[in-house]
DNA sequence: ACTATGTCCTGCGAGC
DNA sequence: TGCTCGCAGGACATAG
């Protein structure tokens, strides 16, 4: 399940692959497409597009388009036309750079030729994933990795719901998921479902601390490969191996050897240690 | 404004 | 073996 650090990974891989390629045709999948813009928008601002750079805005893949404008421009015309190509990956979906004979596998839903010879195509077995054109894209929430500590704690002094929902709604914070959740409150030793407005500011700046922690580790071992995930070249990554909490239920807490318990915060599950986390 | 719940979608594993 | 069922979960719609 892609969230920040494997965003991030896929974001950086993509970038060093096609930053100044060129996009010349765009094929879209047919009946229920994953779009958030128009079929028609999106070609339009694909095709003949030079990809500036690639880079991730909360769990959202940027690409960052270099439009020439329309043809023969006088001076004062918009010589070249800022676009982005927004994809966000929901649970499965991965971006794939291939070459054009590839074969074409199942749940393809979009392809963009490029000058180079190869392909950008986004697959997404489960659809929750979704491609749009903007402007100015720009997240809702803030971005964990920069966010000031008193900004942090002002997101949550307020919220009633449990601290492990706040932390996963995107306009809060932009780009944090269910395992990085959990493994902010296990380091942070703070319990999913407390209430954000309980907290400590001495816990809040535990958690601040933990989730940059967590994130940074997470990004500098390539991403958590935990059902499908895979980087823009194809490799996991391997900080599923670092997992304290996620994916552990009846395992041993590393530091205390309570078993590690699973419960469901608003749908979602959620692991702690009963004895650590308070 | 905030919070909780349901829905989407496919693959996979548990259980019978 | 083959089937059903429930779960995985990010984002959004809807209801309270």
């Amino acid at each position: 399940m892609p969230e920040l650090p494997e965003v991030e990974t896929v974001a950086r891989g993509l970038n060093q692959l096609v930053a100044g390629d060129v996009i010349e045709s765009v094929w879209l999948g047919s009946k229920p497409e994953p779009l958030k813009s128009p079929a028609r928008e999106i070609v339009l601002t694909l095709e003949r597009a030079q990809i500036g750079g690639v880079r991730r805005v909360g769990k959202h893949i940027v690409v960052d388009l270099l439009r020439a404008g329309a043809g023969k421009s006088k001076a004062r015309n918009k010589p070249v036309d800022k676009a982005q190509w927004i994809v966000h990956l929901g649970m499965t979906g991965r971006i794939l750079v291939c070459r054009a004979g590839d074969e074409k596998l199942k749940h393809t839903h979009a392809i963009a030729s490029l000058r180079s010879g190869r392909e950008l195509r986004f697959v997404d077995p489960r659809r929750f994933g979704r491609l749009s054109v903007s402007s100015e894209f720009a997240a809702r929430g803030a971005e964990p990795l920069e966010v000031q500590l008193e900004a942090f704690v002002k997101l949550f002094r307020q919220r009633k719901t449990p601290i492990k929902s706040a932390l996963l709604n995107q306009s809060l914070l932009s780009g944090v998921g269910n395992i990085y959740a959990d493994e902010a409150l296990s380091r942070a030793a703070i319990r999913p479902r407390r209430r954000a407005s309980s907290l400590r500011r001495e816990e809040l700046r535990r958690l601040y601390l933990s989730l940059k922690e967590v994130l940074q580790e997470a990004i500098a071992l390539g991403g958590s490969s935990v059902s499908d995930y895979v980087d823009a070249n194809g490799d996991q990554g391997s900080f599923q191996l670092q997992h304290r909490v996620y994916g552990r239920e009846g395992e041993p807490c590393l530091v205390c050897r309570t078993p590690i318990k699973r419960i469901m915060i608003t749908g979602r599950s959620s692991h702690y240690c009963p004895h650590c986390q308070k």
